[in-house]
DNA sequence: ATAATTAAGGACTAATTTGTCTTTAATTAA
DNA sequence: TTAATTAAAGACAAATTAGTCCTTAATTAT
């Protein structure tokens, strides 16, 4: 369903949302080894993070990633931020000009799984998944 | 949402359907010429198919394939039979021993999507989608 | 029988995704 | 100000997916 760099980026930002000091910031290696990810690859995650406003980093000792303060993510700003949104906007058969006007044979059908879909991502927050003894690796 | 291959593999499978003639076999050149596919790869499709039992071949002069005459065809069976059935009980977020009882962080959140989905795809006949006009290409 | 036609099969290439390694830049602490 | 620490960045390498090409096997028509 979602790419491996998405699985890694979402297992990321929801052992940040876990972290019972959000103050601090949790090095890459940290993440790494919570989430049982290539630290290498799991870096360029995290600066696409960055780059899409859903991550804080700062460099050198005691530096670090954080989730954003100010507003709530959620898992479809993750998502996006990763995979696009091709998953829920493209057609499920790969048409060019697939919509609701034109739809391909099976475009009734996945609407309402998508439109399910984009609901789930959109309105579930990282911080709602966030229990503490969050299992993320194995 | 899907391989390219599992695309490939249901709108051929439409296109069969479609065919007001479905006594006679469809030859590869004419199958991915209706739905502008890549002739080779689409013969590699299409063995697994007919591995499958979801499609009849027959080789030589007026050979070609043609749909399975007795029993009806989902698309879950197509999706299983290119793409397996990762979609549908893989972990979210690849973790090996998630499970109901053991569940990940955002199992729960997509299951109600997941058995939305193979709901559709269980219920949903090849011979529904076929509607003589189909629109498979571009 | 022979030639023509069509799918099956295998080895290969190309593209994309996943992952590694090394260097640079920023920040902090001594 | 120097050394240590940590993310950023870019060039690679490996694995997977997508796609090609060529030969073989089966079937039909002549």
């Amino acid at each position: 369903m979602f790419s491996k760099a998405c699985e890694y980026a979402l297992k990321t930002m929801i052992y940040l949302a876990a972290d019972p000091q959000k103050e601090k910031r949790v090095g890459l290696r940290e993440i790494a080894g919570a989430i049982d990810s290539p630290e290498a690859f799991t870096a360029k995650i995290l600066q696409q993070l960055v780059r899409a406003g859903l991550l804080r980093s700062v460099r050198g000792p005691n530096g670090g990633f954080q989730l954003r303060q100010n507003a709530a993510i959620t898992l479809a700003e993750v998502v996006s931020a990763i995979d696009g949104d091709s998953l829920l906007k493209s057609c499920v058969l790969g048409l060019e000009r697939c919509s609701e006007r034109h739809p391909c044979p099976v475009h009734d059908k996945f609407k309402a799984v998508r439109d399910h879909l984009a609901g789930v991502l959109g309105s579930t927050h990282i911080d709602d998944l966030a229990s503490g003894n969050s299992y993320l690796k194995l």
